[in-house]
DNA sequence: GTTTAATTCAAACGTTTGTTTAATTTTGTG
DNA sequence: CACAAAATTAAACAAACGTTTGAATTAAAC
């Protein structure tokens, strides 16, 4: 990817994720990336294909890394679950932005394909963290509970404080227009610790007491 | 509040909830109200004041619930928290186009005032959550947890599955186009089991082992 | 050095946007 | 009925939008 083309998609990134997809306009984008207007359709056709070629650039910049943790045969599945949430919280709040964006997605997004893609990123995800969880289960270590339902915890526990700066500042004691850096030394630690502790009384099989998950009929 | 300004708000929350808010033209909302374009300039003054009288009309709308689930002496503070997944889960699920709007505020609301409406409600549920959680504690059920942490992960788990509806259709195993009503009567127990079963096991005291929440400094 | 392709640019394109205008119709009141 | 206020309408407004154009410039290839 050449170096100007990358440079538009960080641009845009960090200007949907301030405004939402809507309220950047491609001149905003020209204008921060420093490019002609014209360059936008001249590198990616459109303002949506440059979102999906941002998704894609996104995608592939961590991929990899959850299969890794999967095979590494010397950590405990609590091992994992930690290593998990640590990694999950760090790469969220380092992409602030574009996680806003590609959770907003039933919304944000209007393009198929680009639904498409994040879809199946999503299933990635929770296929990588299925693994981790049956794997824990077979080894008498978690009891049984509602895998998609647990991601959704993990994930939607984390977003809550990525969507709304001003509650989250509120929460954290910080002032709102704390820099970034500064935001996400605050927040990390304290979500870290609180996952932590929420997945190891749900996931822990001597926390099992007679409660058992939702089961699918049919 | 007039019939016909009811019924414009009704309508745009609609079309907010499932194009989002600049997906969303006034003429859209006219067309769908059956009502002159000039008209939501008339009631509303314009397009943000309408977003912002709907945010007014669906606080006002669930005001109170929580107060009095609090002040109910006959109820053990486990029931309420089952009492409290119910509330959300329904409240939310019943108001998903709506809940996703307020949910996006940080990016998807330009509008200041809106921000700090928003923000104040989410204070109250906060709140109330924590007269709940404390009560618990005072009566030695409860050990101590994040509170703050606790709510995001009750609230982030809701929103995680009302964000993407191709992601959790196919969570669900139902197809993507299920009317709302079936959508919500497949989702809703998953959820309210899922997260009972989180809650039970994150506040039991009997499963502290240790652990302790994080603990802010200064 | 010449030629060809890739890149960059200012300008303009046609739409759509939220909002306003000014005339008209409906409603409520004495 | 008469009159004033409220409600409704079609039309127009200026601004912003994503995209395209066609000429100008730079880079690459031979």
């Amino acid at each position: 990817m050449s170096d100007k083309r990358e440079h538009i998609l960080i641009e845009a990134e960090k200007l949907f994720g301030e405004r939402g997809f809507d309220g950047t306009s491609v001149r905003d984008i020209a204008q921060n990336a420093g490019v002609n207007l014209a360059m936008i359709s001249y590198y990616f056709g459109s303002k949506e294909k440059l979102l999906e070629s941002l998704v894609v650039y996104r995608a592939e910049y961590a991929y990899g890394i959850l299969e890794e943790l999967n095979k590494d045969q010397s950590l405990s599945p609590w091992d994992k679950i930690d290593r998990l949430i640590d990694f999950y919280v760090d790469r969220i709040l380092n992409n602030l932005r574009f996680h806003n964006i590609m959770y907003q997605e039933s919304t944000a997004v209007r393009s198929e394909e680009i639904k498409q893609r994040i879809f199946a990123i999503k299933m990635r995800n929770l296929d990588q963290i299925t693994k981790i969880i049956t794997d824990g289960q077979q080894k008498r270590l978690f009891r049984q509970v509602d895998i998609p339902m647990t991601v959704g915890t993990l994930m939607g526990t984390i977003s809550y404080y990525t969507q709304s700066r001003t509650y989250s500042c509120n929460i954290l004691a910080i002032r709102e227009d704390t820099d970034d850096e500064s935001y996400r030394a605050t927040l990390s630690p304290r979500l870290k610790a609180h996952l932590k502790q929420v997945m190891r009384a749900h996931l822990d099989i001597r926390n099992d007491s007679g409660q058992q998950p939702y089961q699918p009929q049919g």
